[in-house]
DNA sequence: TTTTTTTAATGATAAAAGTCATAAAATCAT
DNA sequence: ATGATTTTATGACTTTTATCATTAAAAAAA
């Protein structure tokens, strides 16, 4: 974790404009400008502790990381994504509860934190941002339902597909096409709620029956229709 | 749906302390009282449908709710339940998207409507409400990581003995002793995730062990430490 | 109450998914 | 680059869970 930056002030910050921070006046932006501390997170560098209660939320201007949670045994679960443009810690810090999940970087990743009080003030003062806010968290909180329908319902075949499909969703592609995230099987497993042998048997047949063109960990989605009829995707 | 007393003021209402309603002023929780509308539903009864947009939120005054989704081939979800005290539609409000699940009656229900436009109104106006109802959205959102862990890693015989804890925790006891909540076995099964036939047989296997008594509907939970144990619950 | 309908129980079987073991390949650190 | 380490791949086997079928019991309706 090392400084950097630190004199870019938040109304010309680039990334500003898709964060909840778009909804605050010039003024509200210097209250944050002055108490924020941009740092960089390596690859693999934890960024928050399931457990911890943090001081502050992190806003990420370039990066990638994932929200996992600690299961049976030690085994990972990760729960959702964030990337550059989103909020983190936030749940934590609006419940008043220590952290659910811990957040990883999946690459370098530079982010600003922001500390508790000056979140709070700014929700005082600027009921725009608080329904901000709330509508991230109540959207998170759909997206929750539909993750838990999936898990309970679909077979592991079919949450691997529609998987595939949401990270391209997320992530985007590279100039090459492959899907814009490195995931180990591993990970990808953890993701989906399976053995790490199944995720690499499954990722196996797709990759057989021409869906996705696998190398390494580059994943390229070739079939995207086929794909969403395995994992029974409708929108 | 029937209306009945609409006269009662909100500030003297009984549930008020244990709403996000309790801190509002007293003028706030007249603006409330003039524009909220009372009504009943009965057992079975929908009380808001998956996809609809809400004109408002229930503020359940008695009774309990389940709140469930569509899944695979019309099988039903159940993502969380709804008690005395509890907001139902917040999260479709909140975010401006239809409504993610449906919620229904599980016994006859008397709950207060107020409109959209009010809540929005008092979230302008009183930033102490505005942070509950955050506190509220992100609460439930560190639930569904726990119950997506859960999906994801346990297996159907744990989360089947974890929830049977839950349904207690969360419902109570009768004087008997029984869970305060009457749900059919499918519904059991599709609050963990697991089919109707699973379900009866493991109820049956924890009879057999003497963890559990079954009477029809009627669940009571005789050893809560072996049900912890078997489900890995551990706070 | 009695009938009708729904729900619960249980056996047999099939399918899905996990575990363990081992080898090959890719990635990482130096 | 190169050696060490981690990750990926695949086979063999076990366990878990779902599905289908049938009967019994309980709820709900008449």
């Amino acid at each position: 974790m090392e400084c950097n930056d630190n004199n870019v002030r938040c109304h010309q910050c680039p990334v500003k404009d898709i964060t909840s921070f778009n909804t605050l006046s010039k003024d509200q932006l210097d209250v944050i400008a002055d108490s924020k501390t941009c740092v960089v997170f390596k690859k693999g560098q934890i960024i928050m502790h399931e457990g911890n209660k943090p001081n502050g939320v992190y806003c990420i201007q370039n990066g990638k990381c994932k929200t996992h949670k600690l299961g049976i045994e030690g085994k990972e679960q990760i729960i959702r994504f964030a990337k550059t443009g989103d909020m983190l810690g936030y749940r934590s810090i609006l419940s008043d509860e220590p952290l659910s999940a811990s957040i990883t970087a999946l690459e370098d990743t530079h982010a600003c934190f922001v500390p508790r009080q000056e979140l709070f003030d700014i929700i005082d003062l600027n009921s725009r941002f608080s329904l901000e806010l709330m509508r991230i968290a109540c959207h998170e909180l759909g997206e929750a339902g539909r993750i838990i329908t999936n898990l309970a319902q679909k077979t592991v075949r079919e949450r691997l597909a529609e998987m595939l499909l949401i990270l391209e969703k997320t992530f985007g592609i590279t100039d090459e096409g492959n899907l814009d995230v490195s995931l180990t099987r591993e990970e990808i497993a953890n993701l989906v709620g399976t053995a790490t042998e199944s995720t690499i048997r499954l990722l196996s047949e797709f990759k057989e029956d021409k869906l996705i063109i696998l190398k390494g960990r580059k994943i390229k989605l070739v079939n995207k229709p086929k794909l969403a009829k395995i994992g029974n995707v409708f929108d």
